[in-house]
DNA sequence: CTAGTAAGTTTGATTTCTGGATGTACCCTA
DNA sequence: TAGGGTACATCCAGAAATCAAACTTACTAG
Protein backbone atom coordinates (compact mmCIF):
# COMPACT_ATOMS: atom_id res chain seq x y z
CA UNK A 1 0.00 0.00 0.00
CA UNK A 2 1.49 3.11 -1.10
CA UNK A 3 0.73 6.27 0.57
CA UNK A 4 0.46 9.41 -1.77
CA UNK A 5 1.69 12.06 0.46
CA UNK A 6 1.40 15.53 -0.30
CA UNK A 7 5.29 16.31 -1.50
CA UNK A 8 6.25 19.54 -1.20
CA UNK A 9 5.10 19.82 2.41
CA UNK A 10 2.37 21.86 3.64
CA UNK A 11 3.58 23.79 6.26
CA UNK A 12 3.31 27.22 8.18
CA UNK A 13 7.21 27.71 7.56
CA UNK A 14 6.54 27.80 4.27
CA UNK A 15 3.36 29.85 4.15
CA UNK A 16 5.58 32.55 6.70
CA UNK A 17 8.10 32.51 4.29
CA UNK A 18 6.04 33.34 1.60
CA UNK A 19 5.57 36.70 3.35
CA UNK A 20 8.91 37.52 4.59
CA UNK A 21 10.57 35.11 3.73
CA UNK A 22 12.97 37.91 1.84
CA UNK A 23 15.89 39.89 2.80
CA UNK A 24 14.58 43.03 1.82
CA UNK A 25 11.22 42.04 3.62
CA UNK A 26 12.78 41.65 7.11
CA UNK A 27 15.33 44.80 6.92
CA UNK A 28 12.28 46.92 6.12
CA UNK A 29 10.56 45.21 9.09
CA UNK A 30 13.60 45.81 10.86
CA UNK A 31 13.71 49.72 9.88
CA UNK A 32 10.17 49.60 11.21
CA UNK A 33 10.72 48.59 14.60
CA UNK A 34 13.48 51.32 14.85
CA UNK A 35 10.79 53.60 14.81
CA UNK A 36 12.07 54.28 10.78
CA UNK A 37 8.66 54.06 9.08
CA UNK A 38 9.10 56.21 5.97
CA UNK A 39 10.04 55.13 2.54
CA UNK A 40 13.13 57.12 1.95
CA UNK A 41 14.27 56.08 5.10
CA UNK A 42 14.25 52.60 4.80
CA UNK A 43 15.79 52.90 1.29
CA UNK A 44 18.72 54.73 3.17
CA UNK A 45 18.78 52.04 5.93
CA UNK A 46 18.48 49.15 4.28
CA UNK A 47 20.23 49.78 1.00
CA UNK A 48 17.46 47.99 -0.97
CA UNK A 49 16.90 49.03 -4.64
CA UNK A 50 13.77 51.49 -4.43
CA UNK A 51 11.42 49.13 -6.58
CA UNK A 52 12.60 46.59 -5.10
CA UNK A 53 11.59 48.17 -1.64
CA UNK A 54 8.54 49.27 -3.13
CA UNK A 55 7.51 46.18 -3.78
CA UNK A 56 8.29 44.21 -0.65
CA UNK A 57 6.29 46.93 1.47
CA UNK A 58 3.40 46.54 -1.13
CA UNK A 59 3.57 42.66 -0.09
CA UNK A 60 3.80 43.10 3.76
CA UNK A 61 0.41 45.50 3.43
CA UNK A 62 -1.13 43.16 1.28
CA UNK A 63 -0.25 40.57 3.95
CA UNK A 64 -1.44 42.62 6.64
CA UNK A 65 1.74 43.02 8.44
CA UNK A 66 2.09 46.51 7.67
CA UNK A 67 -0.50 49.09 7.11
CA UNK A 68 0.23 52.05 4.95
CA UNK A 69 -1.31 55.30 6.46
CA UNK A 70 -1.39 58.79 5.04
CA UNK A 71 0.20 60.86 7.55
CA UNK A 72 0.38 64.72 5.82
CA UNK A 73 -1.96 65.78 3.43
CA UNK A 74 -0.83 68.25 1.40
CA UNK A 75 2.57 67.42 0.98
CA UNK A 76 1.44 63.61 0.38
CA UNK A 77 3.37 61.58 3.07
CA UNK A 78 2.70 58.20 4.52
CA UNK A 79 4.04 55.78 7.38
CA UNK A 80 4.32 52.51 7.52
CA UNK A 81 2.55 50.83 10.72
CA UNK A 82 2.84 47.48 11.91
CA UNK A 83 -0.27 45.52 13.13
CA UNK A 84 -0.35 43.29 15.58
CA UNK A 85 0.87 40.17 13.22
CA UNK A 86 3.81 42.29 12.38
CA UNK A 87 4.70 43.01 16.05
CA UNK A 88 4.78 39.72 16.68
CA UNK A 89 7.60 38.91 14.10
CA UNK A 90 9.47 41.08 16.43
CA UNK A 91 10.99 37.79 18.18
CA UNK A 92 11.88 36.90 14.83
CA UNK A 93 13.70 40.15 14.21
CA UNK A 94 15.79 39.95 17.31
CA UNK A 95 16.79 36.14 17.21
CA UNK A 96 18.42 36.42 13.26
CA UNK A 97 19.73 39.61 15.34
CA UNK A 98 21.64 37.48 18.15
CA UNK A 99 22.45 34.94 16.01
CA UNK A 100 24.20 37.38 13.56
CA UNK A 101 26.10 38.73 16.57
CA UNK A 102 26.79 35.16 18.14
CA UNK A 103 28.31 34.07 14.76
CA UNK A 104 29.21 36.85 11.92
CA UNK A 105 30.88 39.33 13.95
CA UNK A 106 34.71 38.24 14.22
CA UNK A 107 34.89 38.64 17.70
CA UNK A 108 33.77 42.45 17.18
CA UNK A 109 31.06 44.00 18.90
CA UNK A 110 28.03 43.79 17.35
CA UNK A 111 26.99 46.81 15.50
CA UNK A 112 23.62 47.39 17.40
CA UNK A 113 22.72 47.09 21.22
CA UNK A 114 19.19 46.46 22.43
CA UNK A 115 18.04 47.21 26.01
CA UNK A 116 15.10 45.95 27.93
CA UNK A 117 13.08 48.07 30.01
CA UNK A 118 14.16 45.98 32.60
CA UNK A 119 17.19 47.61 32.62
CA UNK A 120 19.67 44.75 30.92
CA UNK A 121 20.55 44.46 27.83
CA UNK A 122 18.46 42.28 25.71
CA UNK A 123 19.65 38.58 25.41
CA UNK A 124 16.22 37.09 23.69
CA UNK A 125 15.59 33.29 24.85
CA UNK A 126 12.90 31.09 23.15
CA UNK A 127 11.65 28.70 26.01
CA UNK A 128 8.57 26.23 26.16
CA UNK A 129 5.51 27.81 27.19
CA UNK A 130 4.21 24.76 29.61
CA UNK A 131 7.57 23.95 31.54
CA UNK A 132 9.72 27.20 30.70
CA UNK A 133 12.84 25.00 29.45
CA UNK A 134 14.84 26.66 27.04
CA UNK A 135 14.00 25.46 23.44
CA UNK A 136 16.08 22.48 22.28
CA UNK A 137 15.73 21.07 18.93
CA UNK A 138 16.18 17.55 20.34
CA UNK A 139 13.28 17.75 22.88
CA UNK A 140 10.95 18.36 20.65
CA UNK A 141 9.41 15.93 18.12
CA UNK A 142 7.27 16.74 15.43
CA UNK A 143 4.17 14.54 15.72
CA UNK A 144 1.29 14.65 12.82
CA UNK A 145 2.67 14.58 8.75
CA UNK A 146 5.64 12.12 8.26
CA UNK A 147 8.72 13.91 9.73
CA UNK A 148 11.04 11.15 10.43
CA UNK A 149 10.34 8.91 7.39
CA UNK B 1 27.60 69.63 11.86
CA UNK B 2 27.04 66.94 10.14
CA UNK B 3 27.99 62.91 10.89
CA UNK B 4 28.07 60.74 7.92
CA UNK B 5 25.98 58.07 9.22
CA UNK B 6 26.98 54.40 7.89
CA UNK B 7 24.04 54.51 5.14
CA UNK B 8 23.17 50.99 4.71
CA UNK B 9 23.17 50.22 8.46
CA UNK B 10 25.69 47.24 9.14
CA UNK B 11 23.40 45.15 11.21
CA UNK B 12 23.84 41.19 12.33
CA UNK B 13 20.45 40.95 10.90
CA UNK B 14 21.37 41.99 7.85
CA UNK B 15 24.48 39.82 7.99
CA UNK B 16 22.33 37.07 9.15
CA UNK B 17 19.92 37.24 6.10
CA UNK B 18 22.92 36.62 3.82
CA UNK B 19 22.78 33.53 4.66
CA UNK B 20 19.24 32.30 5.87
CA UNK B 21 16.91 35.12 4.24
CA UNK B 22 15.59 32.97 1.76
CA UNK B 23 12.74 30.80 1.33
CA UNK B 24 14.79 27.59 0.30
CA UNK B 25 17.61 28.36 2.87
CA UNK B 26 15.55 28.04 5.83
CA UNK B 27 12.95 25.67 4.13
CA UNK B 28 16.14 23.04 3.69
CA UNK B 29 16.84 24.07 7.47
CA UNK B 30 13.01 22.94 8.01
CA UNK B 31 13.79 19.60 6.47
CA UNK B 32 17.14 18.80 8.55
CA UNK B 33 15.70 19.55 11.80
CA UNK B 34 12.89 17.24 11.06
CA UNK B 35 15.37 14.71 10.46
CA UNK B 36 15.43 14.85 6.39
CA UNK B 37 19.37 15.19 5.51
CA UNK B 38 19.46 14.13 2.18
CA UNK B 39 19.21 16.06 -0.77
CA UNK B 40 16.59 14.30 -3.04
CA UNK B 41 14.34 14.06 0.35
CA UNK B 42 14.54 17.45 0.49
CA UNK B 43 14.13 18.34 -2.61
CA UNK B 44 10.83 16.23 -2.55
CA UNK B 45 10.03 17.86 0.39
CA UNK B 46 10.45 21.49 0.11
CA UNK B 47 9.33 21.60 -3.63
CA UNK B 48 12.79 23.72 -4.43
CA UNK B 49 14.39 23.35 -7.63
CA UNK B 50 17.41 20.94 -7.66
CA UNK B 51 19.73 23.70 -8.81
CA UNK B 52 18.67 26.05 -6.57
CA UNK B 53 18.67 23.76 -3.24
CA UNK B 54 22.10 22.68 -4.42
CA UNK B 55 23.16 26.25 -4.24
CA UNK B 56 21.56 27.05 -1.13
CA UNK B 57 22.84 24.03 0.86
CA UNK B 58 26.43 24.79 -0.62
CA UNK B 59 26.03 28.49 0.98
CA UNK B 60 24.65 27.03 4.51
CA UNK B 61 27.91 24.43 4.50
CA UNK B 62 29.58 27.56 3.35
CA UNK B 63 28.55 29.59 6.31
CA UNK B 64 28.58 26.56 8.60
CA UNK B 65 25.64 25.98 8.99
CA UNK B 66 25.32 22.33 7.68
CA UNK B 67 27.88 19.93 7.06
CA UNK B 68 27.87 17.60 4.14
CA UNK B 69 29.50 14.61 5.64
CA UNK B 70 29.63 11.35 3.27
CA UNK B 71 27.90 8.27 4.55
CA UNK B 72 28.25 5.86 2.15
CA UNK B 73 31.26 5.75 0.13
CA UNK B 74 30.28 2.75 -2.95
CA UNK B 75 27.20 4.01 -3.43
CA UNK B 76 28.27 7.70 -3.00
CA UNK B 77 25.77 8.83 -0.49
CA UNK B 78 25.70 12.19 1.89
CA UNK B 79 23.90 13.90 4.22
CA UNK B 80 23.49 17.04 5.81
CA UNK B 81 23.89 17.98 9.84
CA UNK B 82 23.41 20.56 11.55
CA UNK B 83 26.45 22.10 13.08
CA UNK B 84 25.98 24.33 16.78
CA UNK B 85 25.36 27.34 14.46
CA UNK B 86 22.60 25.02 12.88
CA UNK B 87 21.10 23.91 15.64
CA UNK B 88 20.72 27.54 17.14
CA UNK B 89 18.74 28.59 13.95
CA UNK B 90 16.02 26.51 15.54
CA UNK B 91 13.89 28.86 17.42
CA UNK B 92 13.83 31.04 14.28
CA UNK B 93 12.08 28.12 12.25
CA UNK B 94 9.56 26.98 15.40
CA UNK B 95 8.46 31.53 15.77
CA UNK B 96 8.51 31.31 11.91
CA UNK B 97 6.18 28.00 11.90
CA UNK B 98 3.77 29.23 14.94
CA UNK B 99 3.87 33.00 13.76
CA UNK B 100 2.18 30.90 10.47
CA UNK B 101 -0.47 29.12 12.14
CA UNK B 102 -1.46 32.01 14.06
CA UNK B 103 -2.30 34.41 11.01
CA UNK B 104 -2.14 32.10 8.04
CA UNK B 105 -4.35 29.07 8.85
CA UNK B 106 -7.85 30.24 7.90
CA UNK B 107 -9.13 29.22 10.92
CA UNK B 108 -8.03 25.76 9.89
CA UNK B 109 -5.50 23.13 12.00
CA UNK B 110 -1.96 24.01 11.81
CA UNK B 111 -0.74 21.55 9.49
CA UNK B 112 1.94 20.19 11.54
CA UNK B 113 2.14 20.00 15.38
CA UNK B 114 5.21 19.96 17.48
CA UNK B 115 5.30 18.26 20.97
CA UNK B 116 8.27 19.12 23.72
CA UNK B 117 9.80 16.64 25.69
CA UNK B 118 7.51 17.80 28.60
CA UNK B 119 4.82 16.09 26.91
CA UNK B 120 2.48 18.92 26.16
CA UNK B 121 2.02 20.72 22.70
CA UNK B 122 4.84 23.10 22.00
CA UNK B 123 4.47 26.70 22.10
CA UNK B 124 7.43 28.86 22.02
CA UNK B 125 7.59 31.82 23.89
CA UNK B 126 10.56 34.40 23.08
CA UNK B 127 11.41 36.16 26.86
CA UNK B 128 14.17 38.49 28.83
CA UNK B 129 16.98 36.77 29.50
CA UNK B 130 17.26 38.83 32.49
CA UNK B 131 14.18 39.25 34.00
CA UNK B 132 12.13 36.67 32.03
CA UNK B 133 9.04 38.84 30.61
CA UNK B 134 8.21 37.92 27.43
CA UNK B 135 10.18 40.23 24.71
CA UNK B 136 7.92 42.80 22.98
CA UNK B 137 8.83 45.54 20.81
CA UNK B 138 7.58 48.28 22.87
CA UNK B 139 9.73 46.71 26.00
CA UNK B 140 12.76 47.47 23.85
CA UNK B 141 14.99 50.39 22.98
CA UNK B 142 18.32 50.49 20.52
CA UNK B 143 21.19 51.98 22.13
CA UNK B 144 24.06 52.39 19.51
CA UNK B 145 23.61 53.78 16.30
CA UNK B 146 20.92 56.30 15.44
CA UNK B 147 18.29 54.03 16.13
CA UNK B 148 14.86 56.35 16.46
CA UNK B 149 16.25 59.97 14.63
C1' DC C 1 19.69 -6.89 -18.56
C1' DT C 2 16.25 -3.73 -16.94
C1' DA C 3 14.52 -0.67 -13.46
C1' DG C 4 15.14 2.24 -9.91
C1' DT C 5 17.45 5.44 -6.52
C1' DA C 6 20.60 9.12 -5.14
C1' DA C 7 22.99 13.23 -5.94
C1' DG C 8 23.74 16.29 -8.54
C1' DT C 9 24.63 19.09 -13.35
C1' DT C 10 23.16 21.05 -17.62
C1' DT C 11 20.04 23.55 -20.45
C1' DG C 12 17.36 27.23 -22.13
C1' DA C 13 13.38 30.05 -21.33
C1' DT C 14 11.47 33.14 -17.96
C1' DT C 15 11.32 36.09 -14.10
C1' DT C 16 13.17 39.10 -10.88
C1' DC C 17 16.60 42.34 -9.25
C1' DT C 18 19.27 46.20 -9.61
C1' DG C 19 20.97 50.92 -10.13
C1' DG C 20 20.15 54.85 -12.16
C1' DA C 21 17.26 58.40 -14.36
C1' DT C 22 12.98 60.82 -14.49
C1' DG C 23 8.85 62.97 -12.77
C1' DT C 24 5.80 65.16 -9.45
C1' DA C 25 4.55 67.59 -5.47
C1' DC C 26 5.67 70.19 -1.86
C1' DC C 27 8.44 72.98 1.69
C1' DC C 28 11.95 76.38 3.07
C1' DT C 29 14.65 80.48 2.69
C1' DA C 30 16.90 84.19 0.69
C1' DT D 1 9.81 83.88 -6.71
C1' DA D 2 13.73 81.33 -7.87
C1' DG D 3 16.72 77.82 -6.21
C1' DG D 4 17.56 73.91 -3.40
C1' DG D 5 16.12 70.18 -0.80
C1' DT D 6 12.91 66.30 0.62
C1' DA D 7 9.49 62.62 -0.04
C1' DC D 8 7.37 59.45 -2.93
C1' DA D 9 6.78 56.98 -7.10
C1' DT D 10 7.68 55.02 -11.66
C1' DC D 11 10.31 53.66 -15.91
C1' DC D 12 13.99 51.45 -18.01
C1' DA D 13 17.71 48.22 -19.72
C1' DG D 14 21.15 45.09 -18.41
C1' DA D 15 22.53 41.54 -15.05
C1' DA D 16 21.48 37.83 -12.29
C1' DA D 17 18.74 34.31 -10.34
C1' DT D 18 14.95 31.11 -10.92
C1' DC D 19 12.44 27.40 -12.85
C1' DA D 20 11.22 22.80 -14.84
C1' DA D 21 12.82 19.25 -17.25
C1' DA D 22 16.23 16.41 -19.18
C1' DC D 23 20.55 14.40 -18.59
C1' DT D 24 24.92 12.20 -15.89
C1' DT D 25 27.09 9.15 -13.04
C1' DA D 26 27.29 5.58 -9.92
C1' DC D 27 25.53 2.17 -7.87
C1' DT D 28 21.78 -1.75 -6.15
C1' DA D 29 18.08 -5.03 -6.59
C1' DG D 30 15.49 -8.38 -9.25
Amino acid sequence: MTTISTEPRTCSVARTLEIVGEKWALLALREVFLGNRRFDEMVRKTGAPRDTLTARLKSLVAAGVLERQPVSEHPPRFEYRLTQSGLDLYPVIVLLMEWGDRYLTNGEAPPMELTHHCGHRLGAVTVCSSCGEVLLARDVRATRPGATP
